[in-house]
RNA sequence: GCGCCCGUAGCUCAGCUGGAUAGAGUAGGUGGCUUCGAACCACUUGGUCGGGAGUUCGAAUCUCUCCGGGCGCGCCA
């Protein structure tokens, strides 16, 4: 309906373009938005203010002229000036049930869009190495990359999930060593403990797992035990092998899967890190200092040069980085949305950098980042440090066991990635019948109740025959509900394009909190047969998007709970 | 010192590309189940939107500058 009333302002204007001496060049964005107070009608606009300077006349004066230039519309009631100058729309109801009719009508697929006109867009995210389980910072990075995902799948896009890890360099040998530290019967306050070792318990799991000979099956990794303490090797890939397995397992049971899973090492094996060097040595942008291969990656912005071959031989991770980034470029995809922990911020400079000098014709603000800050883990009132080597250590899998998986994904996707978000393990196990996530569900349960008692009372209901009956909604708390669902569509447009799936979460919990206050006042099951069926048709309507909602951040809408 | 993020009610956080009297949860107070599920609702206490300056019809929102907190600033990833 806004759409709509976008329209009847455009023309009003081009009616009124011809009368006046306009500026050529005046090009004016039409904005329209839904009224906070009912006093200011139902939608409302800002053009007159925004045409105020320009034309050089009184806001108000503007508003008369486009109020009197308005086609005639049978969806609107009224149109007043208020304040300094905004148009106030009034609507008649059955424009407003209208959306009740579309809801019911889409399902599934009220709010989907094909704005994203099926343009490939590969999303990174999760991409932990395989040294330890999965933390709640690996986590957030999942709730809202899955997110992510949803929201640009649900308009149009054609996602590829990708998760990317380092399974050579010097922390898979930290881990090889510290598993065959285990397997010799070492201690991590042993002296012989290897330095920068894990410490974590894990790794005597792995270490016994792999003297025992046991046989690992991960997404991308076969590997059996070869129960030989000497061989470091045979013990590097099978931890790396198990430790996969058991973010594997940890990712299943969050509910979040990948397309692809991408190794570092293919980079190497498969000569794509040698070609991308080659590349930028030829391209003019390196030189050789101190036993070193630099990029000079401040002729595209860094504020200093990065070393790219240590004297000692080896890459330094950010050069894989640029190969993998130049491979997803020549993938196809034209939008790459890099999900990751703001810790690591400094790389999006150097992995752009590095692409701008391979002089490959890729974008200078490519690929995307989402950047999310720190989890800050409560837990006995105190802050719990998140030390892999130390071994301290809140878990995913421990969040999922003790919070729910429902209520841990809603946690750490329902605020924006760019603020620190404190997770409290005692509140949120302690109080979980408090959570925001069971009030948004409890409004979905309680419409699939009502529909439960309806049935028991032998009374019919279609969506098809209801609306008829849709007029029958007058009750500010009903106009009020259908316009907070005709928000829906664009509230999902534009946490995709912003990129940010917290404002899903935002919206549920009005919604609910609207069907709540909604529910306790009025009857749903009224004996008027018109009546009933048309609060049922918004109930039904009110649990759809819910559902639709919940789905976009991976959480679940239970008919009971 | 430089870069990024944050600073809104006691606490945790929303406030969409600037819009009409700043919101929610939680905590505190008072009420509401013989009636569709009380994991709910109604009312209520509580804020110089970190400070200051600027941009304009209008700033929590944009710009600058201070103050405070987090994270980066490796020939680690």
């Amino acid at each position: 309906m806004k759409a709509q009333i976008v329209s009847l302002i455009e023309q009003a204007l081009n009616a009124l373009k011809q009368g006046e001496n306009w500026p050529e060049d005046l090009r004016p964005q039409v904005q329209v938005d839904l009224t906070r107070d009912k006093s200011h009608g139902d939608l409302a606009s800002n053009i007159a203010m925004t045409l105020a300077k320009p034309l050089r006349k009184s806001p108000r004066d503007i508003a008369q002229q486009i109020i009197s230039a308005l086609p005639a519309s049978p969806m609107v009631n009224k149109v007043e000036i208020a304040g300094p100058g905004f148009i106030n729309f009034y609507l008649n109801n059955s424009a407003v049930a209208s959306v009740i009719t579309d809801v019911l009508g889409q399902g599934s697929n009220f709010g989907r869009s094909t704005i994203g006109q099926s343009e490939k867009v590969q999303v990174e995210y999760v991409s932990a190495n395989p040294t330890g389980p999965l933390h709640v910072g690996h986590g957030r990075g999942a709730a809202v990359g899955d997110a992510l995902c949803r929201l640009l799948q649900a308009t149009g896009h054609d996602v590829t999930r990708e998760f990317y890890y380092n399974d050579a360099g010097a922390q898979i040998d930290n881990l090889a060593r510290s598993v065959q530290a285990r397997c010799q019967g070492l201690e991590p306050d042993s002296d012989q403990w290897p330095t920068d070792g894990y410490r974590g318990d894990y790794i005597k799991d792995v270490a016994q797992s792999y003297l025992a000979g046991d046989r690992i099956d991960a997404e991308d990794k076969h590997v059996t035990g070869a129960a030989e303490p000497d061989n470091l090797d045979a013990i590097r890939d099978f931890a790396v092998a198990y430790l996969r397995r058991e973010q594997d397992l940890d990712l299943k049971a969050f509910g979040v899967n990948f397309d692809v899973y991408f190794l570092e090492s293919s980079l190497y094996s498969e000569g794509k890190v040698d070609e991308a060097v080659k590349q930028l040595v030829e391209n003019g942008h390196t030189y050789e200092k101190d036993g070193a291969l630099w990029l000079k990656t401040t002729d595209f912005g860094d504020d200093k040069d990065r070393v790219m071959r240590k004297s000692e031989g080896g890459y330094t991770y950010f050069v894989p980085d640029v190969a993998y980034h130049l491979n997803k470029w020549q993938r196809g995809f034209s939008t790459v949305i890099n999900e990751q922990g703001a810790d690591h911020h400094s790389t999006v400079t150097r992995v752009r950098a590095g692409l701008q000098a391979l002089n490959a014709g890729i974008p200078e603000a490519w690929p995307d980042y989402v950047l999310h800050q720190m989890v800050l883990v409560m837990r006995g009132g105190e802050e719990v440090k998140i030390s892999k080597r130390a071994g301290s250590y809140v878990t995913l899998r421990d969040l999922i066991d003790e919070v729910g998986r429902d209520a841990t994904r809603y946690f750490l996707v329902a605020r924006a990635a760019s603020s620190q978000l404190t997770f409290d393990i005692d509140l949120a196990i302690s109080q979980s019948n408090d959570n925001p996530v069971y009030y948004i569900q409890y409004a979905h349960a309680r419409v699939c109740s009502v529909l439960r008692k309806l049935a028991e009372q032998g009374w019919q209901w279609s969506a098809e025959h209801s609306c008829d009956t849709l007029d029958r909604l007058s009750e500010e708390a009903e106009l009020a509900l259908m316009k907070r669902l005709s928000a829906y569509p664009a509230t999902v447009t534009a946490a995709a394009t912003h990129r940010e799936p917290h404002t899903i979460a935002n919206y549920l919990r009005e919604l609910a909190g609207e069907f709540h206050s909604y529910y306790n006042s009025f009857k749903m099951l009224d004996d008027d047969e018109g009546l009933r069926n048309a609060r049922v048709a918004l109930s039904v309507a009110v649990k759809q998007v819910i559902a639709n909602g919940l789905d976009l951040l991976g959480v679940s809408a239970p008919e009971e709970m």
